[in-house]
DNA sequence: TCTGGGGTCCTAGGACCC
DNA sequence: TCTGGGGTCCTAGGACCC
């Protein structure tokens, strides 16, 4: 069986755990830049408020006092997921996390007649420890206590833990969830479900598998294993990343080369860091930019290139100088970018990195390599006290709009080391 | 005026091989 | 005019997730 552990509203819950004034009223947590809403309270998803509407719709609800915003805070959001973590991590033997606010732990091993105390446990150490809600969904397969998880988090009744362990909870529930609602069945295939009568999870399950193997492919397929109860989504060990992004969109429209080669810097700065930090390193830096897709009286670009390099790099001078020649390569004068962000790929880890025949810089190399790893030590995940030159001076928010962010209440060495 | 960011997996088609 | 069959690997794009 599996436990999916789910964190009530995650974003504004964090906020609320510092900042208790915010209980019980209408709140949205923004995206970055002020851009769009990415988390709702209960009260305000009550107000019809839905996932992904641009803020600037919403203002007049701030404006008029009947609705509280936050700019989004990860370094907040990241601290209370890591605290709720660990708290799982200890009550199951083996727990995966799929996304800040969400874990599938593995309850092979504990007595089936223990899960659910087990769970009404958690629920309860976790509000107590971190100040966030969470919601338990326990069930023979990962999809299912998706399902399950639904209930538990709509239902008081259910005190924040919701079993399905055998075939009539099971048909109950599926056919008490739209289509469109179970994991792995998205945007693009419910409505073409819908449209061919499959309305609630239960016709899905009951449509022969061959049939759902043609539509849908592999993917729909184990699906639909799943909500049979056969498991077919497989627990995957921690894996290093194979890819890592980083991009912002900017409080202004940047026309600047110097400019954007700043944020440019920043981006392949970060994403060298978290390289360093898995212990990897990428083979390719790709850069892109985009100018504002909303503006359709401008003209619009939005190029991408990726740089090879001969040997795979994680020191900051490396991705730097291959984001910057990317850069240099693809911008254009007489346009207005609002985003832009680095990615780097063919990552593997640092251990296996093979010098290139043709390398006749591994000595400096080496060097960069220490250099970057003792910008490390000074250097958060917000800010760089040590920097290259062709980074920017300051706070890598700098230049994204946050005008209603919280402070960083259960992180503030940053703001420590600022003082002295 | 203002519209986010970061991932994974699958598949089809092209390049290339024998 | 005629010009096979069967693989693998890579990549871009689509779909999905949070």
């Amino acid at each position: 069986m599996y436990a999916l552990v789910d964190c009530n509203n995650f974003f504004v819950s964090c906020e609320r755990a510092f900042q208790p004034s915010l209980e019980g009223r209408p709140v949205v947590v923004l995206s970055n830049n002020d851009g769009c809403v990415v988390a709702r309270s209960n009260e305000s998803k009550a107000m019809g408020i839905k996932m992904g509407t641009p803020f600037f719709q919403v203002r007049n609800l701030v404006d008029s006092g009947r609705l509280e915003v936050r700019s989004s805070n990860y370094t907040l959001y990241g601290d209370l997921s890591r605290r709720v973590m660990a708290i799982l991590r200890e009550a199951a033997p083996r727990i995966e996390v799929y996304s800040i606010d969400e874990a599938f732990m593995d309850l092979e091993g504990i007595p089936s007649e223990r899960h659910r105390p087990l769970c009404l446990e958690l629920v309860r150490k976790i509000r107590l420890w971190t100040g966030i809600p969470v919601s338990i969904g326990i069930a023979p397969t990962k999809t299912l206590a998706k399902v399950a998880n639904h209930f538990a988090k709509r239902y008081a009744g259910y005190r924040g833990v919701c079993t399905i362990d055998d075939d009539a909870k099971r048909e109950k529930a599926l056919s008490l969830s739209p289509v469109g609602d179970i994991w792995g069945i998205g945007r693009r295939v419910a409505p073409k479900l819908e449209a061919m009568g499959i309305r609630t999870a239960l016709d899905f399950a009951r449509m022969p598998r061959e049939w759902v193997r043609g539509k849908l492919g592999v993917t729909g397929e184990r699906t639909w294993l799943e909500l049979q109860g056969h498991i077919a989504v497989a627990t995957e060990e921690q894996e290093a990343r194979k890819s890592i992004c980083t991009s912002r969109s900017f409080a202004d429209l940047i026309t600047d080369m110097d400019e954007l080669s700043l944020r440019v810097s920043d981006f392949a700065a970060i994403c060298a860091r978290k390289l360093r930090k898995e212990h990897t390193a990428a083979g390719r830096v790709t850069v892109f930019m985009f100018t504002n897709r909303f503006r359709e009286d401008l003209p619009q670009y939005y190029p991408f290139i990726s740089v090879p390099l001969d040997v795979p790099a994680s020191n900051n001078q490396e991705i730097i100088g291959a984001a910057l020649k990317g850069l240099k390569a693809v911008f254009k004068e007489g346009y207005g970018y609002k985003k832009a962000g680095v990615i780097v790929d063919e990552i593997i880890p640092e251990t296996l990195i093979q010098g290139s025949l043709f390398d006749d810089n591994a000595e400096m190399r080496e060097r960069e390599n220490v250099v970057s790893e003792l910008m490390d030590r000074f250097n958060t995940s917000d800010r760089s006290l040590l920097r290259l030159a062709s980074q920017r001076p300051g706070h890598y928010a700098d230049g994204i709009r946050r005008e209603h962010c919280s402070k960083p209440f259960s992180t503030s060495w940053n703001d420590l080391i600022e003082v002295h």
